[in-house]
DNA sequence: GCCGGACTAGAACGAACGCTCTATTTAGAG
DNA sequence: CTCTAAATAGAGCGTTCGTTCTAGTCCGGC
């Protein structure tokens, strides 16, 4: 009857709910109506709440968005060229979401904020994940090191901001934008190789 | 015995709550403590309820975040150390705050996306007004008019999206990379006015 | 005096929250 | 078949939610 397991189910409802209305805005009895489970399972398979539950969905989002990540990343030889490619990516996603998937996380995350809470570390593992997955295809392509920490920190942020852009502006114009701009920014690091930009703290 | 209103000590309150815990984690009976007021008095200037007090103390937030803004683009002439000095600013401001107050719209804006409510429609005009403020800038110092709205919109939502990862981390870190590279993106159009970066879609 | 509008104060309502609890059903081992 | 543990099912707990409602306080104009 069940393809996927009810724990899978669970937390692939709960990821979409997290990424959707944030962690306050969904209920768990919500979430085991939508992955058509009972309360009583899902207080079976994550016996410590409703935190439990939030964390494994993140985790969840953070590995699909790695996936579609690694996959823009890798259909485009120069690292511009790829920035670009997942910056349409994620535009494409968003509108045929009707505007409501963006970032798994960044919803979560602002809403725990002062919690010091597993939530939070998940997050943050999410992002650092991300942004390695770019940093590895920046430096493949002989950009200096210290560099590609520095786009590659910012590739993730400016992406992260033109989505929830996008969102806010139900247009895909943001996502455009961040791409076009990033790839000017990453393609004079290509040029002009040992052209750091200085200034540091 | 108070210097300010209580309508306006509601909005205040509600602003900084709104900023640090979003829309569903924010109680109308906290909003009213946290104000020293009675939630009879919440009600009686805001009848139409949760919602109005969430109207107004977002349009509170982009007033506040947009001086922020316009202070920092004015600290410096040239565009490119202007946006850096907006990072900067930003940076400051959150480290200081202990990491808990970031923008002003963000959490509220991405838990009513569903909803095309009035809060939606305020959070949009939000960045709207801050990404007009850093295109005047642009413009000001003689970049191209498309090449100006492509920056102003990237600008907005690296610091956005910097400014997230900075307090998901609890690092200035994410800001200063940001501020560099932008600095770094807007002066490629300084000294190079007419190379537009072409390749749309 | 004392009226009326602005404002303050908080009890109370139904609904929803996270969670606990007790039953019941299912599935494989003996 | 029996026995057992995993899993399902949902009633019900105490609390909090947004909102409504009534009552009380303040104060300038008669």
């Amino acid at each position: 009857m069940a393809q996927t397991s009810t724990r899978d189910r669970i937390v692939i409802a709960a990821a979409r709910l997290l990424q959707r209305q944030g962690y306050v805005g969904t209920g768990i009895k919500q979430i085991a109506r939508e992955a058509q489970a009972t309360l009583g399972s899902v207080y079976h398979f994550f016996p410590e709440g409703k935190q439990a539950v939030a964390v494994a969905a993140i985790k969840h989002g953070d590995q699909e968005f790695s996936a579609l990540l690694r996959a823009a990343l890798e259909s485009e030889e120069s690292p511009s060229a790829a920035v670009h490619a997942c910056a349409r990516q994620l535009a494409e996603a968003l509108r045929e979401s009707g505007w409501v998937d963006g970032c798994p996380i960044t919803a979560a995350a602002l809403e725990t904020l002062g919690t010091d809470s597993d939530i939070q570390r998940v997050c943050a593992a999410a992002l650092r994940d991300w942004e390695q997955l770019v940093y590895d295809k920046l430096l493949g392509s002989g950009i200096d090191t210290e560099d590609a920490r520095d786009l590659a920190t910012t590739i993730i942020s400016t992406l992260e901001g033109a989505e929830v852009t996008a969102q806010v502006n139900r247009s895909e114009e943001p996502l455009w934008a961040a791409g076009r701009q990033l790839a000017r920014l990453v393609g004079s690091y290509e040029t002009a190789p040992g052209a750091r930009s200085g200034q540091s703290g």
